[in-house]
DNA sequence: GTAATACCTAAACCTAACTTTAGGTCAAGG
DNA sequence: CCTTGACCTAAAGTTAGGTTTAGGTATTAC
């Protein structure tokens, strides 16, 4: 079983070095080895930080990463807990892409408001518009960004 | 035209009064009226904190979202500005929802994994799948999740 | 008159997630 | 031998985006 040091881990996730001792320290790699004081990542260290990643993405924060490391190093008894946070994370994250989706119907409005605004010389003409007299299309994105 | 206390748009945001001195501070309403010391918030800023929040959800900062506000205040010389704006924002907004889209898959790797671990009793029989022998709607997740 | 309500300011405080600093160990190369 | 490179620790510092505290004013309600 092939073994790295803290600087190839490093440049493999493209993450500093100051940021791996930080999560070593956090307790994220619970049953990370070490040769004297130096760490020595493995293989299950690099699937870690996928994870990681992929919980941070979601929203998570450190102290909860830890918790479902140290899940993963006490094995199968905790297989219910751990299906559990990826649904729960699933849901956070499908939430926050639908957010995402009505941010974006609002700066989709904002392009057209300010190109239209542009072209006709100032606000008012769009203004007497609203709130529902706009364009078809773009009264669909304005609507939508507010619920 | 009608105007607001501090306390009726902090329910009509659902933001704590704290937060809106807070980014009366920053700079954010360049020209709110004032009664006194009392603000007096107008439609003009009920409109700055909707897209306020639009901007801060797209990631940007307080400190450039002040500056969009004061753009606002200098007239019409600055729509190309404030248009460049949103359709910066609008490409980070995109390209974040596809990073949350790798995630997801991830995610939904995951708790694959785990319902199926759960079934199996253990991870051994997935683990000899891997890397590229998985069920194919699964192996479509675990591989998208990489890039 | 006094109590509750709705505000105000300045300044200190908070949290998460890192990053930087200061001072070290150890092995290989010239 | 001595320098370079890769690593180590503990502790202090940083940043954004607020929140809390302490002390005050003005209006209305009983």
């Amino acid at each position: 079983m092939r073994s790295y040091g803290i600087g190839q881990i490093s440049k493999m996730f493209d993450l500093p070095i100051s940021t791996l001792r930080y999560y070593d320290k956090e307790g994220l790699f619970p049953d990370l080895a070490r040769y004297g004081d130096r760490r020595l990542f493995s293989d299950r260290e690099i699937d870690a930080l996928r994870v990681i990643e992929c919980l941070k993405a979601s929203g998570l924060e450190i102290k909860d990463i830890k918790q479902f490391m140290q899940w993963c190093s006490e094995g199968p008894s905790t297989y219910a807990k751990r299906k559990q946070l990826f649904e729960d994370r699933r849901i956070a994250v499908e939430e926050e892409i639908q957010q995402l989706q009505k941010t974006l119907d609002l700066l989709n409005y904002k392009c057209w408001y300010y190109e239209t605004a542009m072209n006709d010389g100032g606000e008012d003409k769009i203004q007497r518009m609203l709130p529902d007299g706009l364009p078809e299309d773009i009264q669909k994105l304005y609507d939508n960004s507010f619920r």
